[in-house]
RNA sequence: GCCGCUGUGGCUAAGGGGUAUAGCGACGCCUUGGUAAGGCGUAGGUCGAGGGUUCAAUUCCCUCCAGCGGCUCCA
């Protein structure tokens, strides 16, 4: 596409929707500024999948202003405004920017380089700083849609002005626009919070806002997960460990969570003592750590626990599994002697990557540095930083670097994971820590006979359990493999008649370690198929007077492929194991 | 927490100053039906909570709670 440089020169722009995106956003800025003049402008980008622009008014704005500025915007795009482009010099940018009372953008100006020469962007009546490059005529705009408001911090900081932020979306067309409009429809289709009540995996209350109840299949998916974790650790060297919920609230002072983190901590009383309740698995791992003495013989020492942590989360930051106030960690503590570190987490980023593999997911990393409010001297966070580093170059992982993200204890690299939408999430981390070994003064006996500490490695893959379910439900759409299923198969009786066969059936499966649901109901067989389909139950067996007068065999319906014919039952019953134990998608 | 929006039987919704509708679901009866909804009937709601305005509030106003989309924050 064709596009305007701030140097005046018109040449083709790789990125066409990411220029056209920005032009409308000053199409935007431009309709509002007609409608509200006394609107003041701040930043206006394009991103992923549209475009914003933030704006201050007194009195904000709301849904029916928000069709208003659609009404304008179309004006503007029909005007079909040719698209200009100039530079000034700073003094003569914030002179400018001064006389339209546009104080956002003297600020932006003010934080540009001196000597910097500051380009502007003009359609019709409107202009706007702008480092561009934009299209030629605002006709191009045409295929839009405002998508929403929020609220939104000057510069991101939750200490400034709030202002709005008026979100947008644009394509090169209406056919593409339509289709990324439907695209969204589908996707909130495999909403796991919608999936999540229609499949009877979880569901919330008023009485505990954040906290996830489990249903019975959500019981059976966590556990089935849970349990395939074992499968995977252990023979890796782990070994399972439980430690408390509650614990006094001087653990969590010599462990730096009370200085850190109390923010997010819940807090009770016990005999007039001061306890809190776990945000983090790390100090109990450290008390079993400390229960014993510990030789280098046994380093490295791998402690899993799946840990329920409970935080304190803002109440506008909850979203259904992905944010809540309560969750379970696949959590490992591994201590090791400083020369075991790499290795270590080069296991650890294999066995990460085995586990998102098995589910086919996209993931990317990033390593998280040191945060503003964190603990321990300048050595150690550049030592685990630079640990970290040499482990992800030597496994030759790509990653992105997220500044000031770290544990308040360590550095981290993070492994993130996409929802139905695109939004990515953080899901398994490995965190590097000199920190808790030295507050809890933790030692084993070297070789050398002397006493030593070790160094603490964090580390998910799932995450929090209940993050991950989210993400496997929009990433199935509700539609599990068979060694997923909540019910594996569900039987369906034909009529009274075959209700007894479809009973022994039933047990026959159950007994062979299937999960299997048998739908005895007076109803038409067509109604119980809907119904076991709606369920995304993988295998329906249609029961009915033929299956019951042969006797050992059952009609297969697949969830996925319709009817499949008969076969025997234990034949039946030998593929749903194998699957079951593949893990076959 | 902040900004905007939403809150009606188990679920999805319609309605709107004179105390409420429908579909699905549940239950009962009829139907015994072979691969995505058989028929008839019954029950079920202090319209999120608390205040206010009014002769009268589910409807208008305020506060709170919860949810949704963002911001900030994070697994």
């Amino acid at each position: 596409m064709k596009a305007l440089f701030s140097d005046g020169s018109v040449r083709e722009e790789e990125d066409a929707l990411h220029v056209l995106r920005h032009t409308t956003s000053h199409v935007l800025a431009q309709a509002v500024k007609r409608l509200y003049p006394e609107t003041k402008l701040a930043i206006g980008p394009a991103i992923a999948d549209g475009f914003y622009y933030d704006v201050d008014r007194e009195g904000g704005f709301t849904d029916a202003d928000l069709e208003k500025i659609e009404e304008e915007m179309r004006k503007i795009v029909k005007e079909n405004l040719k698209v200009e482009t100039f530079t000034l010099p700073r003094a003569e940018a914030i002179k400018l920017m001064e006389e339209k009372k546009e104080d956002y953008k003297v600020q932006l100006i003010k934080d540009l380089p001196e000597d910097a020469a500051i380009s502007f962007y003009k359609q019709g009546e409107f202009t706007d700083l702008c480092a561009g490059p934009h299209v030629l005529y605002t006709k191009q705009c045409k295929a839009f849609k405002l998508t929403s408001l929020a609220g939104a911090y000057w510069r991101g900081d939750e200490h400034n002005k709030m202002l709005t932020r008026i979100y947008g979306t644009v394509f090169e067309n209406k056919e593409d626009l339509d289709k990324y409009l439907a695209m969204l429809e589908e996707a909130k289709k495999r909403d796991h919070r919608r999936l999540g009540k229609e499949l009877g995996i979880f569901m919330f209350s008023e009485e505990g806002p954040g906290f996830p109840f489990f249903l019975p299949n959500g019981m059976t998916l966590k556990n089935t997960l849970l349990n395939y974790w074992r499968g995977i650790h252990f023979p890796e060297g782990y070994k399972e460990i439980s430690t408390p919920l509650i614990l006094n609230k001087h653990l969590w002072e010599m462990s730096g969570h009370w200085d850190h983190y109390k923010d997010n901590m819940y807090t009770t009383t016990i005999d007039d003592e001061p306890y809190c309740i776990k945000p983090m698995n790390c100090p109990g791992s450290t008390i079993v750590f400390a229960s014993e003495s510990r030789s280098y013989r046994d380093l490295p020492l791998r402690l899993g626990e799946f840990g329920i942590v409970h935080r304190h989360e803002r109440s506008g930051t909850l979203h259904g599994l992905f944010r809540v106030r309560c969750f379970t960690q696949d959590d490992s503590h591994i201590y090791v002697t400083p020369d075991q570190i790499e290795q270590e987490i080069t296991n650890v980023v294999r066995i990460i990557d085995r586990v998102y593999r098995q589910f086919g997911f996209k993931y990317h990393v990033e390593l998280s540095t040191r945060p503003k409010d964190s603990m321990g001297s300048d050595e150690d966070w550049e030592n685990a930083t630079n640990g970290l580093i040499h482990a992800l170059g030597t496994i030759g992982l790509p990653y992105t670097v997220n500044e000031g993200d770290g544990a308040f204890y360590g550095p981290k690299i993070d492994f993130h994971l996409e929802d139905s939408i695109g939004r990515t999430w953080q899901c398994g981390t490995i965190q590097l820590d000199f920190q808790m070994p030295q507050r809890f003064n933790l030692e084993y006996v070297g070789a050398d006979g002397e006493k030593h500490h070790p160094v603490m490695i964090h580390r998910v893959v799932f995450g929090s359990v209940e993050r991950f379910m989210g993400i496997l439900i929009e990433h199935y759409a509700g539609k599990f493999p068979v060694w997923l299923a909540p019910v594996q198969v569900k039987v369906l009786s034909v009529s009274e008649k075959s209700r007894e066969y479809a009973a022994k059936v039933t047990s026959r499966l159950m007994a062979a370690g299937i999960r299997v649901e048998n739908d005895a109901r007076d109803e038409k067989i067509g109604y119980k198929i809907r119904e076991a389909q709606l369920q995304r139950v993988p295998y329906m067996l249609v029961i009915g007077e033929k299956e019951s007068e042969e006797g050992t065999s059952v009609a297969v319906r697949s969830r996925d492929r319709g009817d499949l014919g008969s076969c025997t039952t234990e034949e039946f019953i030998s593929t749903v194991l194998r699957q079951n134990a593949e893990r076959q998608d």
